[in-house]
DNA sequence: ATGGCTTGCACCGCAAGA
């Protein structure tokens, strides 16, 4: 099972270029965020004309996850769950469904802007219930994949240039923190079980030519549970359509996963 | 140098992203 995740920065916008990459990419099952848009705005007919049925949690302007599944895959719709069980939150960055067995939750990690701001202190809140949430949901489904665009860079090697961005938003060391309180869960970074090239990131600043710098940072990933892990045959980012016209400032992460093996 | 683009909304400039 190939499945994926993608910040699309506004699902209006960017359509085509879903449409056109889950052609190529045939992938199962794909994770996006960043609608923009609101429930009755979802294009759910015209992914269905291509294959696709969706599963969402969108807003006005801001926000919106979705999970869009390819016909004839199995999904346990009375499982759906959207947002943070107990987390009161008006922002729609969560939702959870079961494809095939596997938990699949896209997630929209709040951006934070700046250490010490209040949206800092809103990341790491919602940080800390994402972290108790999975912790009870890994129980419920030991098979649990958790993709999404983290607004985290892990460690140096997935910003184009750690020093300049030392400390900031995205890289301090309270959100990698957070980051490896998620892997104490026992969940494992998909993209680091392989040896990848050096300086390959999901996202680039449309400004300053960034893409064509690769001035970059990685802050989209799949993370999979103890039970799923081992299951991993694959993963990698795909740049492609960073290069189309009018594109988003994310580009997809993949995994496949051989579920029978 | 706190800019530089892109989006949505609401009206032509603003907030927000990362």
């Amino acid at each position: 099972m190939k499945i994926a995740t993608w910040n699309v920065n506004s699902l209006k916008v960017r359509l085509q270029h879903v449409i056109d990459w889950l052609g190529e990419s045939k992938v199962d099952a794909l994770c996006l965020q960043e609608l923009k848009l609101t429930d009755d705005k979802f294009p759910r007919a015209e992914l269905e004309a291509h294959g696709y049925r969706s599963w969402f949690a969108g807003q006005k302007t801001y926000n919106g996850v979705a999970i869009l599944v390819r016909d004839g895959l199995s999904v346990d719709e009375a499982t759906v769950v959207r947002n943070i069980p107990g987390f009161e939150d008006p922002q729609q960055r969560v939702i959870a469904a079961t494809v095939e067995g596997v938990r699949l939750v896209s997630a929209y990690f709040p951006n934070g802007q700046a250490p010490g701001s209040e949206k800092f202190t809103y990341k790491l809140a919602w940080l800390n219930a994402m972290h108790d949430w999975l912790a009870q949901e890994m129980q419920q489904h030991p098979q649990l994949a958790l993709l999404g665009d983290y607004n985290i860079a892990p460690a140096d090697r997935d910003v184009h240039d750690p020093k300049a961005w030392e400390g900031q938003n995205l890289v301090s060391p309270e959100e990698r923190a957070q980051f490896e309180r998620l892997i104490a869960l026992g969940f494992v970074d998909s993209y680091r079980q392989f040896e990848q090239p050096e300086k390959m990131f999901t996202w680039w600043d449309y400004r300053m030519f960034a893409f064509r710098r690769n001035a970059g940072l990685r802050i989209d990933h799949i993370l999979l549970s103890p039970a799923l892990a081992p299951k991993l045959v694959a993963c990698e980012i795909d740049k492609v359509p960073r290069k189309w016209e009018q594109p988003s400032d994310h580009t997809p992460v993949i995994a496949d996963i051989h579920l029978a093996g």
